[in-house]
DNA sequence: ATAATATTGTTGTAAATGCAACAAATTAAT
DNA sequence: ATTAATTTGTTGCATTTACAACAATATTAT
């Protein structure tokens, strides 16, 4: 690469990566709105976090669903009262903190959302290769783990 | 990779593209902010975009600093407002649209913010090889033309 | 010629995000 | 023992973002 094109932002690493977590965004936001889900996809994925990780505090789902606290919150306090998850005080290292759990409403609309999603991604034209897929997974993960040395997470 | 795993969205390709463009943006806006920057990351890739493409009208640089029209013509009335560019009126296929140019001023805050920068990056601890560099854009380039197809970007 | 469609930019507004401040409780420091 | 610092979650607010609607103009269709 020559200096004079790797000198401007449009052409760093960094962009690439936040154009091409654009296009995820808005492509999986597309697809639920689509498919009419019965979720949006943050919801999804929390509800979908939640199934995978059992009982967690807050802080740590924040973590997980790439939110902050104030965020995470909300999330949960609408699927609590649309009854997809409880939420109790429980202890972490001797603190207080707050879990949830996935109520039987919340597995039943999870388990429904899954499936008509996966029936769209396997109707979907070649994608990519899973050896692909594997090397962007290789490769992000290095970049990630370079760029957490030096990012400071709030959360 | 298990169907088990595949099936939850924090293992997917594009949950870990959004977590690492996360990184991204809270890093570049760190460093701004550390370095007392002169601008925002926001407007400084405004800036540097403009430099690279010279004259193009606003929804063309939307699509380039990956924001929407309103959000874009925002960014360049505050620009504007500083004394960083200037904006005139020109014909796009025979169409009437807004485009801009950097003043003396805008190029004068732009070098130097570009300098400042380039010293912390240059003074980073060892990031990755160039290797490991190229090999993540060419893996996120393949990424992002696939997405380009399924995704619809109303800008 | 008239109507429908498309492009560009602006305005307005609802939703999401980021962040500081706070409360409550625990641990560490002096 | 008292103070200071830390952890977790909430509240409030300012900023950002997403998106629909509109105005103005040009192109296309009938």
């Amino acid at each position: 690469m020559k200096l004079s094109e790797e000198k401007h932002y449009i052409n760093t690493i960094f962009y690439k990566v936040e154009q091409t977590a654009k296009y995820c965004k808005y492509l999986g936001n597309q697809v639920f709105q689509k498919l009419n889900m019965p979720l949006t996809l943050d919801e999804f994925s929390t509800l979908d976090t939640i199934k995978i990780y059992g009982e967690i505090c807050q802080r740590d789902l924040a973590k997980l669903i790439l939110k902050d606290r104030p965020s995470t919150g909300r999330i949960l306090n609408t699927l609590e009262e649309r009854g997809y998850i409880t939420r109790f005080v429980d202890t972490k290292n001797n603190r207080l903190v707050r879990k949830m759990s996935l109520t039987a409403e919340g597995e039943e609309i999870l388990t429904k959302a899954t499936k008509v999603l996966r029936k769209y991604v396997d109707n979907l034209p070649e994608f990519m290769t899973q050896d692909d897929i594997k090397q962007l997974e290789n490769s992000i993960q290095k970049f990630k783990q370079s760029l957490e040395k030096e990012v400071e997470m709030n959360i």
